[in-house]
DNA sequence: GCCTATACTGAGCCGCACTCAGCAACAGCG
DNA sequence: CGCTGTTGCTGAGTGCGGCTCAGTATAGGC
């Protein structure tokens, strides 16, 4: 068969993309073949490579799709919020809404967001630092601001959130359960501030009513004599 | 070449699964091969689908291995365990213990842990669900003493623990860092138990101002008798 | 010493990611 | 309106990996 008449290359490689997602998204990495996708886009699998240098390429690409909207969408939102319990909520629930938006992508994410093995340095790699700092920024800030513990581990914390998060996702995903976000935003970032322990029992309590039972006594022994 | 000498069959498979192991400590699932492995366990491609159906069965055979002798030396230590919080801090703290003790098969489970597809119904699920339930039970008997928050949310609770684990463990592999299972396992349980947040100034100012206030009345009262 | 179930073999199949020599369409030039 | 170099695309082909299966050598019972 003869060569389809010419196109641009951005609209082609627009197309590709186009066609990749789906089928990762359908799909994992692995199970994903390069023979659907280029049937998807309606060209053979030797256009892909004309774009692409390989399979784990395209499937970055087509990550760094999703970052880039994701970061693009967050960043004006996340610099009107100040305190630091608004903008946990807010990011925690931003994170949950891409599973209600695009659970496909979720998934997706949930999958196989660290496979590439020549990550670091990559645009892949920064794009996820950025994601990433929107968080770090807010649990920093909330110590400078006397918010959070003085002591807080920033990088344990960090993780337990995203850590938090992906479990999460998967396992409601996973039995198809109904997300709220800012409902499960706030019961996440509520349990994250708080803690599981059952708050102590102020410990003034003992002293206290030690004191006020003297007292008692006292006021006690001035009416007695008062009559 | 001919066959050779005959071998009990759970010698070979055993061989098998050894050779497997370390090919899959070595490279990502996709990327070891049947062909290396049957060559470490000496023997012939074909020999492989006699033990195990394909690839995915045998790693599965090597990850349940690996559950098994996990599960067998939890499951008397955390009986002899009584307080939420010792119970929380012996997990966190024996769930890090696996990557210092063998990192290659830390990095295998942060890698693919999640990957089989028919994987509800089967021995590794049920495995993983019984591993997954000292936590449980942790946190479920942690809420019934009131150790932990009445309101405690026990599935959000649990994501949050391993979540933070999985992706704490990662990152200090990633960038080559000791982990001391005891100190880091208190640090985590304490910021799990305590949470983010700073601790509220205490509440007993107002009950305090209350007690100055009938002090200086009980003190005035006897200056006017003095005189 | 013969027979059959068992343990193993290795050639070969298929589907995959990836390559490459080449061709059709076009743009610029005369 | 031909000529020519470039661009965008092609599809046959390569090698490799998982997996199959007809077949062979052996162990152990008879």
């Amino acid at each position: 068969m003869t060569a389809l008449p010419r196109r641009r290359k951005a609209v082609r490689r627009a197309e590709i993309l186009g066609a990749a997602r789906e089928v990762f998204i359908a799909r994992r990495f692995e199970d994903a073949s390069m023979a659907e996708i280029a049937a998807r886009a309606d060209c053979v699998e030797g256009t892909l490579y004309t774009y692409f240098r390989n399979k784990r390429d395209l499937f970055d690409a087509v990550l760094t799709d999703v970052y880039d909207a994701l970061i693009a969408d967050i960043e004006p939102r996340f610099a009107s919020l100040d305190g630091t319990a608004d903008r946990l909520r807010f990011l925690i629930a931003r994170h949950l809404q891409i599973a209600v938006d695009d659970p496909g992508i979720s998934a997706m994410l949930g999958r196989e967001a660290r496979g590439g093995q020549p990550y670091f340095g990559s645009k892949l790699h920064a794009l996820n630092r950025r994601y990433v700092q929107f968080m770090t920024r807010t649990l920093s800030d909330g110590v400078a601001r006397g918010e959070l513990r003085a002591d807080l581990d920033l990088a344990m914390a960090r993780d337990f959130v995203f850590g938090g998060l992906e479990h999460r996702v998967r396992d409601l995903l996973g039995r198809g359960r109904r997300i709220e976000p800012a409902r499960m935003a706030r019961e996440m970032a509520g349990l994250l501030f708080e803690g599981f322990g059952q708050r102590p029992v102020p410990v003034v309590e003992a002293p206290l009513e030690r004191i006020e039972a003297r007292l008692a006594r006292l006021e006690g022994e001035l009416r007695a004599r008062a009559r």
